[in-house]
DNA sequence: AATGAATGAGATTTCATTCAT
DNA sequence: TATGAATGAAATCTCATTCAT
């Protein structure tokens, strides 16, 4: 077995050791994980992570940034599909796509959302925000009524801060009062009556 | 004459200790609030603290309940003016006042809730969850028809995360695209269309 | 009830804190023994403490010549009584005496003997070792024979210590193979047997 | 080319600073037995003792530990030579062997026996107990006579308890009126002469 | 004289980072 | 390149001692 090329082993160790480290905070909370538990996570030595990564800030940036690009992923993934739905059900498949991206690998993600320091630091919101405007625009262009809104970008921003922290906050502390389904209808009621309000009223 | 030194001294310097905390976080974030940081801002010796706090931890839970306490104090003096406004213009009055508390002090608390370890982990959001709830029922008593509204919990529970969870947001980073009057007339609009919508389609 | 004079409270005080450090130092070992403790077992104030001593040492010290003088006192009052019998029974009523005094007090010298920190450093050996010579000498006036012993000095002063510490060191961790009784005897024993095959062989 | 360097560089670092610790209690007593004076005793960083001691405490016990062993070891290697002696004789230079151990190295063992603490807390007197009853039935079997003595148990917890105390208290406190042979040369004979009373009168 | 809140030096312990192998 | 033993700065916490009341 020859020696892989460069490139390649150092990419599978840096994703080796974020893995590691996301496994690290999920267990252990921002407090609790430790370089060594990153590197015992991962399987390298700790020594290693010092090869790839300047320090453990640079670790953490490197989990906000796959965070986001996946995210990122996924919002894109479902565009085909969403663009072709009413706004209502569209939030509702956008919300439902996100809750099981955050469930997967033994919900990985969402234990580590609960720690929001890596959410508020290291997360690159930007991308996600562009990803979902341009969502939002190959909606619109179906659906091109939905234009004559005003404050739209005030609009955007506040049904994409609502939608992730409410569905964060239910997902880490689930109310026996309803279910995460109800939630997520919820959301998209509460977009679309907006939209329709706003445009029936015109 | 009268002997109360040791109860009001101890509740001075825990107060002091407390306020070191808020100003410790604040400023140095959620890493620089150490032990001899709180301290020094507080303007006590590093022992004091322990007089008074079983540990570090113990410091944090208090300024949670201090943050929810006062914040349940600042919606039970809304309540009298705010029930008697429109759902919309309740909203709108409510993140008003919950932004000015919040940015009180030369923005304390604001600073604060940037660190949602703070925020997730230590500040009991049951009292204040009654609060708002005890507000609505006022509010609904004025405004019975609010009553015909269906999955009422599910939709409190989105407004109200909703609505502080995008206000820090907004006040720790705010988008230069629209100002926070913008995003709370947003949110009043919101609510206020969600419930003309469903209840006009009744 | 008017004042005591000065010196009779004070005397007093600074028994009640010797005592309260003797409770303590049974209760949670010399490094356990904190002045709150001690305080707080003499009932006083730490600020008294204080007043009476320079400083912590200054407390084992007292701890240490109490302790010295009681057994004195032990040894004193045995005197009359001892000097009558011969050398075997003389040193297993001495032991006897010593187990006595060692464990009233719900064994509160017993438990302070344990942490030798006292003993090796703050206990006077002097005055025990004074009073068992006059001990001695009365003993031997009454029984001149034994003055026919030679390296006199040296074998007291292995009686005195092997005696002292094997009785302290059973009380602490009793051996299930014999009983205390037994060893007292051993020990009265060992003197009698040396002394008589000393004198018998001469 | 042997892969070892894990356990030989670990050996021999915990072998460091437990020899650190020894050098920091004979020099600064038990209140100077710092972590920091540790690791600079022994020339290693504070942190390196975290990675071989779960905390202090775990040093003492692991000093306790080789002093018991190394003590065994004396008495063992004594064995052969001790078990022709006449018991007196084999008293006589058991003592002196045994000073011999505690005086090595500039006295470093005699100095941290000093410290009550070590010896009473962390020294595990059982191994060498058994080491010395060992010695003890191959010494009978050559002198056969001795098992005539009844109370067998109870002399030989006499004769150890008082040999060691007796030897650790004159070597720290050395009584001018007579040399440390002198103690010696009492301890066999005390054994000596109780054994030959106690055997002659039967 | 008596108090105990306040203090801060200093103890133990952790952990990100380095570097010889 | 990979390692993990070694490091020491810095964190948390303790406790003898002081001093204003």
């Amino acid at each position: 077995m020859t020696r892989k090329p460069k490139q390649i082993r150092s990419q599978n160790t840096v994703e080796t050791i974020v893995q590691g480290a996301f496994i690290a905070l999920a267990k252990h909370g921002a407090e609790g994980a430790t370089t060594r538990q990153i590197a015992e996570y991962a399987g390298v030595g700790v020594g290693s992570i010092y090869e790839y990564f300047e320090n453990k800030e640079a670790i953490f940036s490197a989990m906000g940034e796959r965070f986001s690009k996946e995210l990122v992923g996924v919002i894109q993934g479902a565009t085909t599909n969403v663009v072709r739905l009413s706004l209502r059900d569209a939030v509702y498949e956008l919300i439902a796509q996100t809750a099981e991206f955050l469930k997967k690998d033994d919900e990985l993600y969402l234990r580590c959302a609960r720690e929001s320091a890596l959410m508020e630091k290291h997360v690159p919101f930007g991308p996600i925000y562009r990803a979902l405007a341009d969502l939002f625009i190959q909606h619109a262009i179906k659906h091109p009524e939905i234009l004559r809104l005003n404050n739209l970008q005030t609009m955007t921003y506040i049904f994409i801060n609502s939608g992730i922290a409410t569905m964060i906050r239910y997902l880490n502390h689930p109310n026996p009062g309803f279910t995460f389904d109800d939630l997520a209808r919820g959301l998209a009621d509460m977009a679309g009556h907006y939209v329709e309000r706003e445009l029936g009223s015109m």
